[in-house]
DNA sequence: CGTTAGCCCTGCTGGC
DNA sequence: TGCCAGCAGGGCTAAC
């Protein structure tokens, strides 16, 4: 499930190879990937546009283009995002629900078992309004100790799920939440405004670390993510809680524990976070 | 306002 | 062995 890592690496890949490239055409297989706009208008305004950039928000991929639309791809839990060069056959085919064909004959597809992938257009200023709603970028100087505290402060809702409220802060998904919170010890049921500066302190600097070594493992495969090129991230490898139900802790060799927090699976050790 | 539950989707898993 | 209920979950909306 494409979190903030596996974005980043599908960006860090694609943005020289589609950067300064035109857009010849689209095709867009399944309407439901750009409801509840029709696919039409999407593919008559993506016609022979020019990709100026390519940039992340969040978990959102954001296709620059000349004139200042931008072209936003979100793969939510299934989506794969891959550069051909050639046209898509066989297994490229298997769910596929969008094809861009850029001007120097390479082929970039979308694929998504699940459909919940979301494409859309934001024309001019409608961007910037669009991410007005998202909290800060983690990996950025506006995330530190003291905004995660201001996030938190007052809050009544269990920690886990307010580390996915993406206006609070963009780009963590489940995997990493259960990381960052067992790197700072941090039971996942805590209240959110009952964490002491000490442990908004370690969090801050859990997450930025969980995410960095993410990105430098190339993302975290479970099932379904792949990269641009089709091979899977590595930092699955190293979960130390996410996903190991039953398994011992690396901390105390106790046994890692799964509940449901907020509709989410839930991986924490009970001994090493309070 | 803050919080929670349910919904969208469909491939895969686990239990019988 | 085969079947099928239930699980997986990001982001949105409705309801409290």
């Amino acid at each position: 499930m494409p979190e903030l890592p596996e974005v980043e690496t599908i960006r860090v890949q694609l943005a020289p190879a589609v950067t300064g490239r035109t857009i010849e055409r689209v095709r867009i297989l399944d309407p439901l990937l750009v409801a509840p706009e029709r696919p039409e208008p999407l593919v008559r305004k993506l016609k022979q546009r020019k990709i100026t950039g390519l940039e992340r928000r969040g978990k959102y991929l954001l296709f620059r283009l000349a004139g200042g639309d931008t072209l936003v791809i979100h793969l939510r839990m299934t989506g794969t995002l891959t550069l051909l060069d050639h046209e898509p056959s066989g297994e490229d085919k298997r769910y596929l629900r969008l094809v861009i064909f850029l001007d120097n004959g390479s082929f970039l597809i979308l694929r998504d078992p699940r459909r919940f992938g979301k494409t859309m257009l934001l024309e001019g200023d409608a961007a910037t309004t669009y991410w007005d709603k998202l909290g800060p970028e983690p990996l950025s100087s506006a995330f530190n100790q003291a905004a995660l505290g201001r996030a938190l402060a007052g809050r009544s809702r269990a920690i886990k799920p307010t580390l996915l409220d993406q206006q609070l802060i963009a780009g963590i998904g489940n995997i990493y939440a259960d990381e960052a919170l067992f790197e700072a010890g941090i039971r996942p049921q805590k209240r959110s405004g009952d964490l002491s500066d000490k442990e908004i302190e370690r969090l801050a600097s859990s997450i930025r670390q969980t995410l960095k070594r993410a990105i430098k493992l190339q993302g975290s495969s479970i099932d379904s993510y792949r990269d641009s090129r089709g091979n899977p991230g590595r930092f699955q490898e190293t979960f130390r809680v996410h996903r190991r139900e039953g398994e011992p802790c690396p901390g105390c060799r106790g046994r890692v524990k799964k509940i449901k927090l907020g509709g989410r699976g839930t991986y924490f050790c009970p001994r090493c976070q309070k």
